[in-house]
RNA sequence: GCCCAGAUAGCUCAGUCGGUAGAGCAGAGGACUGAAAAUCCUCGUGUCGGCGGUUCGAUUCCGUCUCUGGGCA
């Protein structure tokens, strides 16, 4: 069976959302948002999200769809989108992914089971105080005994990925990196049509700078204040950019002005990480120079002719 | 005008009892497979302000000039 699974995604601040609208206008599509913290209800201006106005009625899913202190990862994005996939194929429409979560994306193209393990968090937080007890050599060593391989893989201060592929052997029995490897092989089952949006760098973290004095003017600070009403700080949704340094701010331990340079510097390093991920983990991916074009309605036209010619039907 | 203190990496500064130098921050690169806006790793050559002098050898000592602080007039 055909399945076109068309996606955009890019660095922070490229241009996704305007272009993505635009592009599903055009096709008949629906966006599904590939987005760790946009599926957050209360998390608007620091997550950048899509203004109702903005979606031009053009249907959005996965975006306030969770609370801030529910969980949200790979495998909860995978399931959802793939339902919603599902869905819309079924109603005769192109699913369009949009959003910068790189790991959630290559899931979601490749199909990667996580259904063998779920997140454990009494045995996690038995290794968690283990650690804090007897430093992460201890820990490392741990794992040295029961899955060399992924020892070697994983450097020992990298605390999480230990915790979690021991959680994993502790499961399963087996090696994670074994089932890394396995999952690392998989073929997607769609037809999966990749852009990856890019820009100049310089310019990029211009826009970034801009758009976090853009996010402070339409309120951040009251977005956060609310959300630390409400929520604790170690929760993964406070964790988010904006969320965390604007926190610091209200908790007294940095000034506005380092908290705003503390943001738009920690935007740049994630946005370089995105794109780090998007060169070395993704693979045959079309790379659009985004200033190439001289807006969002002229880009999509030209997503949507590559579409047209090499994608939209099985024979390409 | 005089006196004192500085001048070393993009920034803030260490240091070399004379053998051409190193931290933090900034910056750059990378890893990643149920926390990913998370987590983690790697990377430091720069006329040691200019010009002279002493010396086998000066960024280090001496002289002088320039600049920047501060003080006295």
């Amino acid at each position: 069976m055909f399945k076109p699974l068309i996606i955009i995604t890019g660095p922070t601040a490229c241009g996704k959302t305007d272009v993505s609208v635009k592009f599903a206008q055009k096709i008949g599509g629906e966006i599904i948002s590939a987005d760790s913290m946009q599926v957050y209800k209360y998390m608007d201006i620091g997550t950048a999200k899509i203004k109702k106005e903005e979606t031009q009625g053009i249907k959005h899913y996965l975006i306030d769809e969770l609370y801030p202190n529910e969980e949200y990862s790979a495998a909860v994005f995978k399931n959802k989108a793939k339902d919603y996939i599902d869905n819309i194929y079924e109603r005769k429409k192109v699913p369009i992914v949009v959003g910068g979560t790189g790991f959630y994306i290559n899931a979601l193209i490749y199909d990667n089971d996580f259904s063998k393990v779920y997140n454990d968090y009494k045995y996690r937080n038995e290794i968690e105080n283990i650690y804090k007890q007897k430093g992460n050599m201890y820990i490392y060593e741990m794992l040295k005994k029961v899955d060399y391989e992924s020892a070697e893989k994983i450097h020992p201060n990298n605390v999480k990925r230990i915790i979690r592929a021991l959680e994993f052997y502790k499961q399963t029995g087996k090696k994670i990196s074994e089932h890394n490897e396995f999952e690392k092989k998989r073929k997607s089952p769609y037809n999966v049509m990749l852009c990856i949006l890019f820009m100049n760098k310089e310019l990029l973290y211009n826009r970034i700078n801009k758009r976090v004095d853009l996010m402070l003017k339409e309120g951040l600070l009251e977005e956060v204040e609310r959300l630390l009403k409400m929520y604790d700080t170690s929760l993964t949704s406070m964790q988010g950019i904006g969320y965390k340094e604007i926190a610091e701010y209200f908790l007294g331990n940095l000034s506005y002005e380092d908290a705003v340079s503390l943001l738009k510097k920690n935007t740049r390093h994630f946005a370089k990480r995105q794109l780090t991920w998007f060169k070395h983990q993704m693979e045959n991916a079309i790379w659009i120079d985004v200033e190439k074009f001289s807006n969002a309605d002229v880009l999509s036209d030209y997503i949507y002719s590559i579409y047209l010619k090499e994608y939209c039907n099985e024979h390409n």
